[in-house]
RNA sequence: GGCCCGUUCGUCUAAGGGCUAGGACACCACCCUUUCACGGUGGUGAUACGGGUUCGAAUCCCGUACGGGCUACCA
């Protein structure tokens, strides 16, 4: 027995379950699909948008496909298929099956599949579910103008106006014969029922309802003979077995047409479930590739530069976030797990993800907090797992590293006062080279006859230490002090100027530990002809 | 305009009829530290509004307002 509403065997129905929400259990293997069309970089929503559906396939022990959308021609970016896989792979996020591991369901490129989609379409036609339409695009803004009233400031071609088109509806079975046989260039339209009522249960929302007297004839294939989204999401996500559906919440409204095509296809007892995540807002609503970095934050997970303008826009990664803490904060933009928890592995999340915990209002995207999540992940990485990114960045800046145990130190001593990866250069770079200029400024006002006489005793009494051990020199700086009758204080900024050329660092001694004897006395006679 | 979705501190969120509405980011103050951070303690700060239902509503229902999305031969 099939419920009427969830369209579920009895076992499986969601009404028999306290809440709407509830994932019903699933006798089928879950297979799950990431659907981008390659138009671009990736952004916050879609990296998302994969997360999820990654965590949902794994937790529950299926597979998570990267399927490309590609029926667009004219929307075609070269490089940006390469970008999405090479986002994927920074994100750790790989897919199981796609257009580079193909599994048993290919090609994952809806372009390969073209000649597949005509014959669904063909079949709607003749099952009375879709018709032929000649229009013309000036013939359809035609219409728009002329059904353009202030009630109605987009007509739509739907039940009211498809009669009053030229489509094969409304012309003799023979001339839609000759114009088909001439080979006119045509589209196929889905043909909407003028009064019925369609609904699903959405895994996130509940139960959403639609009346088909207010959607329109939406064209299934197009002139070209390529499908649009809704014809090919609906074949494509039935031959690929897909299990679950996750998509933006942008794409509710265009719901009906899916479920009735899945009525007309596939029977409506096979559709996935579906699930709509919220959106992730910008300042200004939804976040859009466009806006790129206007925000002052990145949008894209990757730098991206659009092959066209050749604009680049900065990305995450380049900005500075570790890719466990990208998918950290993206995981927590709309879900949580019920405690108090925010830091979580990979792991962790594929463990305690559930669907139903996904929060069903959009989310503004605050960079202060991405930011907060990426110190946490700094803080708690492993030196180890830090050092080839830190060197790099610091090679980048013309500071070559050649003692990796000293790198090593110099990380878990600086590590803790990075929030974003260059913040190591800043933090780091005047371990590898001496300071080539000094903050004088902070120096010179409070200078006098007697500290540079410190300084210059402080060197021999250095000079004789054995053990050089930031507490040993700190105990030999503050003795050096009191003999000189100057408070430790006042002498402390002017030797880290010296050691570091500024205002910033790690404690003082600890640096004057890793720099080593030798340095650390040349650092202060160096500064000292400086200072006078 | 129509349709759909949504609404708890500035931001992300917890609380699924029962305490002074909890936490995190950010902000402020103090402590630690005579660099800057980290860390610690404390503080400012929210249930959009109006009606119901109920002994009791942030929570359930209705309306209003506001926000967002969609309204292409784009996805």
């Amino acid at each position: 027995m099939w419920c009427n509403e969830c369209h579920r065997y009895k076992d499986n129905c969601l009404f028999l379950v306290p809440s709407p929400r509830y994932l019903c259990r699933m006798s089928k293997r879950v297979r799950v699909r990431f659907a981008p069309s390659p138009t671009g970089g990736l952004h916050l929503g879609g990296v998302r948008t994969v997360l999820y559906n990654y965590l949902f396939a794994k937790k529950h022990g299926g597979d998570f496909l990267v399927r490309i959308e590609d029926t667009d021609q004219s929307r075609y970016v070269p490089g940006a298929e390469e970008y999405i896989f090479d986002t994927l792979k920074w994100c750790g996020l790989e897919p199981d099956e796609s257009v580079q591991h193909e599994g048993n369901y290919g090609p994952y490129r809806q372009s390969e599949r073209k000649e597949t989609y005509r014959k669904y379409a063909e079949q709607l036609v003749k099952d009375g579910f879709a018709y032929y339409a000649f229009d013309t695009t000036e013939e359809l803004e035609k219409m728009r103008h002329d059904y353009k009233t202030e009630q109605n400031p987009s007509p739509q071609y739907d039940h009211t106006i498809r009669m009053k088109m030229r489509n094969s509806l409304t012309l003799p079975p023979d001339e839609v014969k000759t114009l088909l046989d001439a080979g006119t260039k045509h589209v196929i339209r889905i043909k909407v029922p003028e009064k019925e009522t369609v609904s699903f249960i959405d895994m996130i929302r509940g139960k959403v309802s639609f009346d088909t007297s207010i959607v329109d004839d939406k064209v299934l294939l197009k002139g070209d003979g390529m499908p649009t989204y809704h014809l090919a999401v609906v074949v494509d996500d039935h031959l690929m077995q897909i299990s679950h559906a996750f998509r933006g919440e942008e794409w509710l409204p265009s719901a009906p047409v899916h479920i009735l095509l899945w009525k007309y296809l596939f029977g409506i007892e096979n559709m996935p479930q579906w699930a709509h995540f919220p959106l992730i807002l910008g300042p200004n609503g939804k976040l859009s590739k466009r806006d790129g970095a206007k925000y002052g934050f990145p949008v894209f997970a990757m730098n991206w530069t659009d092959p066209k303008t050749n604009e680049l826009t900065e990305g995450f990664k380049e900005k500075g976030f570790l890719p466990e803490a990208f998918i950290n904060l993206l995981a927590l933009l709309g879900w949580n797990d019920g405690t108090e928890q925010e830091i979580f592995s990979k792991e962790e999340l594929i463990e305690k993800f559930s669907m139903e915990r996904i929060h069903s209002a959009g989310a503004k995207f605050d960079y202060e907090k991405a930011k907060w999540f990426n110190h946490e992940w700094i803080k708690k990485f492993e030196v180890s797992g830090l050092r080839f990114e830190v060197k790099s960045l610091l090679e980048k800046n013309d500071i070559p590293v050649s003692d990796i145990s000293l790198l090593y130190k110099v990380i878990e001593l600086v590590k803790d006062r990075c929030t974003l990866l260059p913040d190591f250069v800043q933090q780091s770079s005047f371990f590898f080279k001496t300071p080539e200029q000094w903050y004088v400024d902070a120096v010179k006002p409070k200078w006098n006859e007697e500290k540079k006489k410190f300084f210059e005793l402080f060197i021999e009494e250095i000079n004789a230490l054995e053990n050089w051990q930031s507490a040993v020199i700190e105990d030999a700086f503050k003795k050096m002090a009191a003999l000189q009758n100057i408070k430790p204080g006042e002498l402390q900024l002017p030797f880290r100027i010296m050691l570091v050329g500024g205002k910033f660092g790690p404690p003082v001694f600890n640096i004057a530990e890793l720099l080593g004897k030798n340095e650390t006395i040349l650092r202060i006679q160096n500064a000292l002809k400086v200072f006078g």
